[in-house]
This record gives structure tokens, sequence and C-alpha cells, in this order.
DNA sequence: GCTTAATCGAGACGGTACGTCGTGTCTTTTC
DNA sequence: GAAAAGACACGACGTACCGTCTCGATTAAGC
């Protein structure tokens, strides 16, 4: 994995690296990926492909897993806005909302397979799903933990509820469907996850 | 994938297939798997392993993927009791039961990696993922079905409940987990998704 | 090789095997040699061509050249008539007219594949070479030995000639340059070195 | 084949070829071809032998024929001294001098089979028969030619002489007898073909 | 601004595995 | 009991990539 990616901003003292190629190379894996899948993707070929030496991929990245997972963390520094998830007040709406883009997005063709390669990158690499976990997974469950933390203080949710289960039965289902296409990922089962998950499947 | 599986009993008339050739592939894969991890499993491999020629593999399998898939079929097989998820009347009591035993299961070395190995080969091959939905998932997930029906009959789940909604609530979380490597997968996880899940989060 | 190629015409007690295979083998052997050459002809090939099973072929020969070599046989056996070199008095002349027609055959497509492959062949397999010395190129020198004898007895060669030496010098320029395509061979060259053999290079 | 051989000793500058790899092929090729046979040696066999990637082998040469090619120019370009067929002023002398010593070259067997193999190869591939020629044999009958010049000055040979036809006449009978081992290649031999060749057959 | 060392594109190298083809042996079924 | 058919263990084919290793040729740093 590349140093250090949040402090581009600053410094950047001592390296000489080539940001043209390395833009090319994280570039070149993610439409590859897209077009080949995950088997098919090559170091070899985002190397003919971003028009740049083998030894430039090898210098900084210790496998294609590594160089698709930066490609992603480029992709998401691009938008990065969503500081937060939607607080109307009102949660089971919000949820909805939110899990309904997360569908969305799963049904779009541009992100579906480069996803699905990251995913299975991290099914055989443990270390590329830590370093997920830590740097675009963790985020993202914080932001989930402070919505469900704050219907909690609204009494939407009891005080003593473990928040990494609830996290887990809101939106591991969507995932689930997903990775092995055991169904429609649509409104009405977002929606039906999110009724289910906090009025229970008892009444 | 071979083309007739259930029909073991019967006939088999037409094929000079070696059945022994069959069983030392299935093997070897199973094991090797476990040893290497799915990348870094090759046809080349297996066959050394099982005394086989390579051809002999190409010939009844397309892809190690499959290979790896006969040798889970063949594995539940063998053991293929269940035929009913426990019905004591308590559904709560009985869900648990079965996610205690799913995740201990998941946690033992011997069938972890395999799976895991084997989901990797479903993410990138969809029709792996169809097979595996037809030939495994599709019982098992039938089986829980009548047991949610069950619970319906008495009372103790809504009589319009969608099912396949319900399964996905219960049991994602756990293989979610599991997947990613995202928390323990202890008895106090699968309790608490039991609980939640029946009784919603809200409660 | 065969078992015993010449007493055909006779009995042929205790076997069942099918001459309709082995012509259809043999046929096939010599067309397939002319179409891909030597060194990708293949057993499968010859049997996939004769529309016979391999095993039939392994049964009755111990390799491909000796199939090739049987082929030839079988051809040489159809015609066969020349049971001797013409002898009109005038050595110089019947040597021409042989040389000649020995080119013109060389230069026929229909032969020059077939007997270059032929030719591989006994280069790598001694027996094979052994056993063309034997049945054909054997009976052949013969011919040659008694023609010139007969040359020797009408006083047009000395009676002390070593006449294998005598049967190299004419023959071998044709096949030498022949197998290595090292020059034409036309008429020219075969009435050239009829004459210079004869009658010496010096003057 | 490799591009320019005679230009060795200048600057080779574009190619970032592996000399070290390159003559450890030769070297290979060579040995393996003595001790298992033309039809039997193999790609994978050189490699091994030499230590090096069979993609080195096929990145540089186009089949193993041209392989056992070079080997043997690798090794006549070692020796090489022969920049004449001596000329002492007897014509029969010095060709008996130098076919006795083709023929004890011949019988060594340090080259006798890997010769044989490399005329096997010539006869499946006309480029390689091509090469051979323009390279080896074509100087080399260059020589033969200048030496009969010689002879023709010096008024040994008839001056209209055709010079192609006597140096078939004079060294086919040699290599004939050697391809097909049709009889003993010994210095008899050699100086009887010498001498019938130069006076004819004819007395 | 000059030099000098890290980085770049390119691509050869020793390897491993691919998926295919042919070998020679075997077994099964048909004639 | 020979023949057609074809599965089998084996081994080589020729190709694709692996990850490492030179090669000059930029190229940006620090002297």
């Amino acid at each position: 994995m590349p140093a250090e990616p949040t402090d581009t901003r600053a410094s950047r003292p001592a390296s000489r690296r080539s940001d043209a190629s390395r833009r090319a190379i994280l570039d070149a894996a993610f439409a590859l990926v897209g077009e080949v899948g995950y088997a098919k993707l090559t170091i070899e070929g985002i190397a003919a492909r971003a028009g740049v030496g083998k030894q430039t991929i090898y210098r900084w990245w210790p496998s294609k897993g590594a160089v698709l997972f930066d490609a992603f963390l480029a992709l998401s520094e691009g938008e990065d806005g969503d500081t937060a998830l939607p607080d109307t007040g009102d949660l089971e709406a919000d949820l909805k909302l939110v899990l309904r883009a997360t569908a969305a997005e799963l049904r779009d063709a541009r992100y579906d397979e480069p996803m699905r390669a990251l995913t299975a990158a991290m099914l055989e690499d443990p270390t590329l799903a830590a370093e997920w976990e830590r740097r675009l997974d963790g985020p993202v469950r914080e932001l989930k933990r402070a919505r469900l933390r704050s219907a909690q203080s609204a009494g939407e949710l009891p005080a003593d509820l473990d928040l990494d289960v609830a996290i887990d039965l809101i939106w591991s289902p969507l995932t689930s469907r997903w990775l092995l296409r055991s169904g429609p990922l649509d409104d009405a089962f977002a929606d039906a996850v999110v009724a289910s998950a906090l009025s229970g499947l008892r009444s």
C-alpha cells in the first residue's frame, strides 16, 4: 500500500514519485478490472494500459489487490463530501434513504464489477481487508454509529443497544444479496430491511 | 460441473469415467485449498496431489472453481442428514441454536479457508454462484423458510412477513462478519443478532 | 514392422487381422505425410483419418515411422514390374535413362514429401534403415550391380571395379542434391553425373 | 536464427540479450542431442539443462532445429582456421587427405549423432536447409571450388568442367553412406571414391 | 545551473502455470 | 478375439505473467 494518502495536500518532501504515472496506473487498474474482472487483471496489463514500466508498479505497490485498493481510495477522495449521514430526526426515513442510495450504487455497472473485484481481493488477502477496515469501512462505520447514537439521544433507539450488531443487522442484508446475487437490490428491499430491522420480525 | 449428481444410486451406464480419479481430485482440491488458499490453488497442483493427469481434470471441469465446488458437494453429500431445522416451538431458541452452530463451523479452521475460497470463486464466476444457489444454498434456504412458516402457523411471526427478507436479516450478519473478518463470531453475537432481528432494534 | 509382407499372396492362416483397416491406415499415413510433413504426422491423426482405433495401429506397428515404411512397401508392391534395369548394350545411355527417371520421380510432388519423410524416419531410427536396406534398397542395389556386371562382361567396365563404390559414385549425387535441395534435379544434371562418373573428371 | 552472426567483433549496442544464456542453451542443445537423439530432444529439456527459462529460447529461436543449427555454428566459429583446402599440386592426394579427414569426423561419436540430428532438422525444415547452405555449406563449397579451379589452372582438370557436378561426384558418396549407414566409412572407401571420380569408372 | 542520484519506460531473465495435444496403455462395447 | 471408441497418466508444447534485474533517458534536488 502507498505510504501516506491523506497528507497529499501538504509537503511531500522526499519523494520524486511521478504523480502522472500514479494516476495513470490507478485509472488503468480501475478501467481494466471493469472490463476483464479481478481474476484476469494483471500487473502487466495495467502497466501496458497505463503506458508505464512494470517496475513502477512493483516499486509502489505490493500486489494487484493493493493497486485496486488505491484506485478505490483515489475515487472516494474525489467525492468525500459526505461527512455525515442524513439526520432529519426520523431514523427510519433517513436509513431508507441511505440504503436506497447504496443499493443504487451497487446496481451501477461502473461500480459493481470493480467493487466485487476489491471484495475478492480482500477475501484472499487479510492485510487488504484490514486496510479497508482502517481507511474506508471504519470511517463510514463511525458515521453510521454517529447517526444511531443520535437516534439513541432522541429516544428512537434504546440506550443500551449494541451499535455494532445494529449496524450489521441493517446493512449486511444488502451486501449479502449483492455479493452472491441472491436477489434483487431494489428500493422495496431496502425499505423492507430497514422496517424489519427497526421494528423486528415479530409484528 | 459434472452432469448428474443425485442419481448416483442408479445405473450410470454411458460414462467410462473413473470414480477413483474423481474422488482423488476432489479430495486433493479440498486439502490444497486449505493449505495454500484459493489464489495459489492450481489445476496442476491438484493433479499432482491426486496422482492424476491434468487432462482428466480439464475433461470434466471447466475451472478450478468448479472443482472446488464439487469438492464441497461431495462433502455435504456425505452428511446430508439435516433434513430440517430444529423446531421446538420456541423460534428464538431454535434460531440461536442454529446460528451458534453455524458460527462454530465458520470458526473451524478446516472449513474457514475452503469456504472463503469457494466464496471467492463464486464472486468471480456467476455460473458457479448460480449452481451454488441451485444445489446448496437453495435447499438450505427452503429449510429456513419452512421453519419460519412453522413459526407463522404458531403465531410467532406475522402471516404477511416476507420470508426472504427475514432470512437475510437473520443470517446475513453472520456471513458478513465472517467474510470480511469485521468482528468476532461468538455465541454472544449469534444470540444478539437473533434477538434483535426478532424483536427489532427499537424494541 | 508387420510380420510378413511378401507372402500376402499365399495363405494368411492364423490372423483375423482386418485388411480393410490395414489399407486405410497405410493410405491415411501416406496422404497425411504429404500434407503435414513427417514431424507433424501423428498416430492419432492417422487413426482418425483412417476411421480406425489407435489401438489397431499400436497392435500392428511399433512406430509412426514403421507405418510410413509399410505405406511405401504397399506402394512399390503395386508396381514392382521393374525386375531389371534397361540393358541395351550402351551403359552410358542406359544409366542416363535411369537417372533421368529417378530425378523425375524425385521432382514429383506426390513422392517428394513422403520420401523425404521416410528418409527422416530412417535417420532417427536405425532399425527402419536396416529394414529399408533389406527390403527395398538392397534388391534395387542388386539390380544396379547386375547391370554393371553386365557392362563388365561386355568390356565396358574394368573387371576389378568395386561395384559398391561405382554405384555410390553414380547414384549418390542425385539423392544428395535432392535431400538438401542444393541444386536443380534436371536431365542435364543426370546426364552430367553419368558422363563424369564413367569417364572421370580428368579429361 | 539470431540476427547478426559475423559482426560479433563490433558494438552490439541495441540488444540486452544475455550471452551467458545463449551459450548455455547452445551447449545444452548440443550435449542433449548427442545423448537422446533429435526426436527426443525437447525445448523443455534444453531449457532445464541450460538452467534457463523456456521463454528465453522461444524469444530467440523459432524451433529446436534452429537452436541445434546455431549450436553447430557456434562450434565451427570456434575453430574456423581452415581458410583453404590443402594444395600441394597433387589434386588426387589432396582430395584423399580431405575425404579421409571428413570420414574420420563422421565416424567420431561426438559429431555423428548431432550432425545426423541437424540433417534430420534440415530435412523437415527448408528454411534451415537454406540457412545451412548460406552460412556453412556455401562457404565450404567455395573452398572446394577454389581447389578445383586451381587444379584447372594447373592442367589437372579440364577447363570446361562443371565444378558443381564435380564436387557432388567427389563428396556425395561419403555423405550418402554416412546418412543411411549403407557401408563402412574408412580410408579405403575415401581413396576409392577419389580415384574413381577423377579417373572415371571406365578405367 | 550543474550535477547527481532516484525514478522512469522498456524489456530480458528464471520461473510457474496455463490449457492443449499426442503418447502408449487400458477397458468397455460392438461386431 | 479383433476392432472402434475413448478414458487415463504422462510429458511436452507454446503462451502469459510473475517478480527481479539491468539498461539508458529523463528529471527534479541540493550543492
